[in-house]
DNA sequence: AACTCGGGGCA
DNA sequence: TGCCCAGAGTT
């Protein structure tokens, strides 16, 4: 495979993935900052279908931070029974809705560095949240991201972070949350890891990864 | 950098 | 059956 140009279309790419997603945007079901910041906890190597059938339940039984509190591990984890990695979601959900309780008088606060420090919370979920409820531009890097502006050679490396700051510098600030959300439902729909579907991909004329991939077999 | 957690949906 | 799912924490 060639190595990655020095210089993309950007403009062009960005304009594409906006033209084939207008309606991008996040899938999970949540009417405010708690509620996105659970389902987003809940979300690592879960479906989002999976975790709306979930959270329906469980924020009609518990919709604040103070009715958790209370819960031991074992019952949350069978709140939340259906998802992934459920066991470390239960005791971090736990955690982080004693910390929303104790520290933040039952809110979500607002700034990195606090969501950061909630236990389940990381650089990807703080960014969604930000990004989903505090309209604060945020660009969330997940696999899916990762994978696909990097096949569209917008970023060059391996790490979310780095990744992150290379699109901050491409993407118009506005722009952020919406690219976000289109690079991923571009990730899910034709740029799959494994098998890409190239051929219906409206992007091939732009993309490095997809130029290399015809013929190369 | 390499594990570990992990059940459910879908081809 | 195998592969995938809008990651984070620990070693």
């Amino acid at each position: 495979m060639k190595p990655k140009p020095k210089r993309v279309a950007t403009k062009k790419i960005l304009a594409l993935l906006s033209q084939m997603y207008p309606d991008a945007h996040c899938e999970l079901d949540f009417r405010n900052p708690f509620e996105l910041l659970i389902a987003t906890i809940l979300s690592a190597q879960s479906t989002d279908k999976q975790v709306n059938i979930v959270t329906k339940g469980l924020f009609a039984k518990y919709p604040h931070p103070q009715n958790y509190i209370d819960l031991t591990e074992e019952e949350l984890a069978e709140e939340i029974r259906g998802l992934g990695l459920y066991r470390n979601k239960s005791r971090n959900i736990l955690q982080t809705c004693k910390i929303l309780t104790s520290q933040y008088g039952g809110e979500v606060p607002t700034n990195r560095a606090a969501l950061e420090s909630l236990p389940g919370v990381g650089r990807k979920t703080a960014n969604v949240v930000l990004s989903n409820a505090f309209d604060v531009p945020a660009l969330a890097v997940d696999t899916h991201v990762l994978r696909v502006s990097n096949r569209l050679a917008l970023a060059d490396s391996d790490n979310p972070l780095e990744v992150e700051k290379q699109l901050n510098h491409k993407v118009p600030r506005k722009d952020w949350t919406d690219t976000h959300h289109q690079l991923i439902w571009h990730g899910r729909r034709i740029c799959s890891a494994r098998k890409p579907k190239c051929e219906r991909c409206d992007l091939l004329p732009l993309c490095w990864y997809g130029k290399n991939q015809v013929g190369s077999h």
